[in-house]
DNA sequence: ATGAAAGCGCTAACAT
DNA sequence: ATGTTAGCGCTTTCAT
């Protein structure tokens, strides 16, 4: 046996006793609360210290029924939801409250309903509101204010945070249409999320204002997901009569795509040209550097907890407020005119 | 008023009431324990459906002392540490357990021992064990396991990781010797830290073994921070005799350098050579893109948590187990030679 | 000024 | 098979 038996936790109740007084002199002590006398509280105030006493957050919020914690559920830790805790940082910064990020440590993709039931297990416990990322579902209607980035389909009417997934996509297809691009892929994202919604169709519109019918054999469902994409990206290169260009909706799956295509021989941007989505970090570290379109995540995570934050101390701010953050397309070296040869 | 009354949280009671039972059988039902006929497992169950209910975390975590849920415990939510959560989010699929991140919002700054109150605050009750980043302090003997990512100097001694932080930074320095440089500035990082002290030795030993001396006035205390950072680096380039390059501890430090330097009228790298460490993704956002030490952070966070898991499943991992990953030198476009004209 | 006791939501002995 | 009860660590009346 090499560990050392772990000392267990200090109680209230040890500082108490080390003190010579009750658990709830100890209690007012710790909340300033009036009736304890100046030497009893100089007493056990030195006992905390010598103790290295802390309050259990846990017990404190079970009997509380304020926090001062904020929550943020992911489904995954992955480079667009870390951007986004970038933000989230931001935002809690003097603010005066903490912040805990539950992920479900990617057991979402199984298991729709994983905000419902993480929200519940933490609501009126624990956290004070929370910012749902990406949720798979719309109606919660919980014990604590709920702010949602990159929303579910459906109605609306809850506080949300998103980016201009339309006019974006829109850009992203324009681009590839002006360097001359006609059989253009998409690999589309989870198709309950609105922001996969409105990319396919940001995508659908600038192809139809160009006159360029789409092939609807070239439009895949890529989920958000790298390996969905790469599988689908795989089999599209693998056809005789293949695109020239992909639109992925997200970086992700077009990092995804740049590789399948490499690793089958082609050239990127020479033989297929590839737009992402999102610009996270990766975007420049990839070979060639993607070209994309750009969403603020950042940002979108400062307003997020913002905009909770407010609705946790009860200010104003209409129940549906709607933030959308506009889109930038962002053209880099994964772009080119298709190859004359073909 | 436009806030519905919020429904309070769903508990135990509710559903012992709503089906007729007591707390004791829904309890049961939740945990699958013997002792229930089925004709009452199901109606429980049709209510906890019915009502969405959902066990409170909180409530659960102080009653038990187990609860899958590791804790990450980060100063500020940062590149360097959301790059960390990302290589935790990948060690923590699959594993059964849950990821709580818990950010001190950057008050970490004014108050030393931040990790120390919240560890406190959650071990024993809410996480079986914790990740600490950077923490400030060396003794911790809680209630849970705890595993050290790039850790305080001082006594070792406890499970630990990080990267070869001498070698990385004597590799920095040799590359800017080998350009030709000889003034060489070095932003250092937070004192307290081990990397901090390490980056500076490695330092000084290239210097010393390329037969350069130190000059002290060229090295700043930087402490890791960009604001920090930039304030000194103003100073260093205001000098009539000022230096040709700048190795920066890390990265954040460095890309404030570029600005400022920048902001003066030098162009980087003609006039002055920067040199970072971490390689996080901003380094590639910058223009010029920065030559840099890589960290292997993701892994760094991965192996960290797989660590963590072993010390809390009791498996005999030793209580002094110390993963150092290498570091590289990314040589990009921020260094160069120094100008002839200097 | 201090302490006893109830209760936050839950689980586990221990009745019945 | 089901319910009663105690208690996890804490705060808060309400005595004293």
């Amino acid at each position: 046996m090499q560990t050392d038996p772990i000392p267990p936790r200090v109680t209230i109740r040890d500082v108490a006793r080390q003190a010579g007084v009750s658990v709830a002199t100890v209690s007012k002590v710790l909340n300033d609360r009036y009736g304890v006398s100046v030497d009893t509280t100089a007493r056990v105030k030195a006992v905390i210290e010598e103790l290295g006493y802390e309050a259990s957050l846990v017990a404190q919020s079970l009997r509380n029924h304020q926090t001062n914690v904020i929550g943020i559920l992911v489904a995954d830790l992955e480079p667009f939801s870390a951007e986004l805790l970038k933000g989230a940082g931001d935002a809690i910064r003097g603010s005066g409250f903490e912040l805990v990020v539950y992920s479900a440590g990617g057991r979402a993709r199984d298991q729709v309903g994983w905000e419902r039931r993480y929200l519940s297990r933490l609501s009126g416990t624990l956290v004070d509101g929370a910012v749902l990322v990406t949720p798979t579902v719309v109606d919660l209607h919980y014990g604590a204010p709920v702010v949602a980035v990159d929303p579910h389909t459906g109605p609306g009417g809850r506080p949300t945070v998103d980016s201009d997934n339309l006019r974006g996509a829109h850009a992203a297809a324009e681009h590839l249409l002006g360097l001359g691009h006609r059989r253009i892929a998409m690999l589309t994202g989870r198709p309950d999320l609105l922001s996969a919604q409105l990319r396919e169709r940001g995508f659908r519109q600038a192809m139809a204002a160009a006159g360029v019918e789409v092939d609807e054999d070239l439009v895949r469902l890529g989920s958000y997901d790298p390996d969905t994409a790469a599988e689908q990206a795989a089999r599209l290169l693998a056809e005789p009569d293949r695109p020239t260009a992909v639109f992925a909706a997200n970086d992700l799956s077009a990092i995804a795509t740049i590789e399948v295509a490499q690793r089958s021989g082609l050239r990127v941007p020479e033989d297929l040209s590839v737009v992402g989505f999102d610009d996270i970090p990766e975007a420049t570290r990839c070979t060639p550097m993607l070209t994309t379109v750009e969403q603020p995540i950042r940002e979108m995570g400062r307003r997020a907890v913002e905009l909770l934050i407010g609705l946790v101390r009860g200010e104003d701010e209409p129940e549906t407020t709607h933030i959308m953050l506009p889109t930038r397309l962002v053209v880099r070296a994964s772009t080119a005119k298709p190859d004359a040869g073909l």
